[in-house]
DNA sequence: CAGTGGTCTAGACCACGAT
DNA sequence: TCGTGGTCTAGACCACTGG
């Protein structure tokens, strides 16, 4: 079972820049050095190369050469996923209970955040994700009327908003935010916690065809839950070669709070 | 300026999913259709191809085809970087002061989350990072001994725990687990915040050559603090031209709390 | 079996950077 | 000018999947 040369060639360089033999802003041999140095050609070298160039280990510049990153400087990643996939992945059973289910017209603070004109009215549907009976998330999605003209006759309690509103588009931005809020007495009643629990709230907007299409407000019941990511930044070379098209693996999941 | 063919048959290929034109888990046409249709060489369409899978939004078979991947369901990710560095990237000024800098024989939930054995004694530094003057976080690191031979002769008001740490250990994995706390007394006064306010925070493990090396406990302040993110899921077709190597451009950013 | 993707070659010409 | 990466060709053989 020999590997195929580009591999082996990725994993020498890679092994190179792990045992600190290539610091990072050094430049690696040419592609027609390596292309000798291997006995092979130089496509396979590139290929080589260009994955590594991919996975953010590498970089080129034409007419100069190719060198090493700073990877050390490389940041951190947390999913956040849509919470009823989240909840069949960890092989519970999701409910969702909406509460409302509308179109109004958005006070300014919405109005703002998705970009539309004053008075303009906008698609809201508010709802509850839970797990096996027990409150996971309270979520709030407001969506322009342009682009998902059958809103109002979708049953969300049957398919994910998610699901319907990313059937209608392909995002082209997403915007984040996380913090934390503490849960009021309406939120906490909703989430069956205690009032005044902080909680973890991810709000997000999507942008389509350079306009802002949806916003979505998730808040996660309380330190009950909490966003959980494991990844690797990149493959080692002792992994590479049993997964070699997963950079980046990622698992994520909702969790329990332990000590944090 | 004609762009490369690897690069107009990958534009054609999306265009044909952002379209609908190709469905989720539709099959392409094969290598061999597609080179002679584009009347190009089969690297040349492989080239393409490849890029469209290493972006998510193919998937290849051998013996059976190249099918579109259902990729509405990608999650979002949210960057956690570096505090320091997030700083300087805004433009401010940061400043550090380390509050415990010391080795110490850690209490059972940290000596279990870091996996060493009980009674193990391990490097502990605490500190407060501030921009221009305001605290931004307080950030509690916990790595093991073995391998950060000089922790304690460290400056870490001058160079960063982060940098120090990176530069010890190439990782292999990480996990980040974010919830939300409320400050207490103490914390509240480090961060400059009110008692009870509540905070993003981030724990971070960082695994190396299969151990748990670094156990990090980064808590933001307050509602003055979030975790920001902005990306493109992949490339639209108008953006490809511009920056045909960015997939996945990630903008990131501590950001004061707006209407959330 | 035929069709698919997986890998690889030995050239070629071009665009760019440094000198 | 020369060395770098950027792109491309027209084949080849192999491994795997499906009927």
């Amino acid at each position: 079972m020999t590997q195929p040369l580009y591999l082996q060639i990725k994993h020498e360089i890679l092994h190179r820049i792990q045992t600190g033999d290539l610091q990072p802003e050094d430049r690696i041999p040419s592609e027609h050095q390596l292309s000798k140095r291997f006995h092979v050609s130089r496509v396979t070298v590139q290929r080589a190369i260009r994955e590594l160039v991919s996975e953010g280990l590498l970089r080129r510049i034409q007419g100069s050469g190719t060198f090493v990153t700073n990877f050390t400087h490389r940041f951190s990643l947390i999913e956040v996923r849509d919470v009823l996939e989240e909840i069949r992945r960890l092989g519970g059973e999701p409910t969702t209970e909406v509460l409302l289910h509308r179109r109004f017209t958005p006070p300014e603070d919405i109005q703002k955040l998705i970009e539309v004109e004053p008075e303009t009215d906008v698609f809201h549907v508010a709802l509850i994700q839970s797990m096996d009976g027990e409150p996971v998330a309270y979520e709030e999605r407001f969506a322009i009327m342009e682009i998902y003209p059958d809103f109002l006759s979708q049953d969300f309690s049957k398919r994910s908003v998610f699901d319907y509103l990313a059937s209608h588009s392909v995002l082209e931005d997403i915007e984040n935010v996380v913090s934390a809020v503490l849960a009021d007495k309406r939120m906490a009643a909703m989430l069956e916690i205690d009032p005044d629990e902080p909680c973890v709230r991810v709000r997000r907007r999507n942008w389509y065809q350079g306009q802002c299409v949806t916003l979505t407000r998730i808040t996660y019941a309380g330190s009950r839950q909490v966003l959980a990511s494991r990844y690797r930044p990149y493959e080692s070379s002792a992994n590479v070669g049993s997964h070699p098209a997963l950079l980046r693996t990622v698992q994520n999941g909702l969790a329990k709070t332990g000590e944090v």
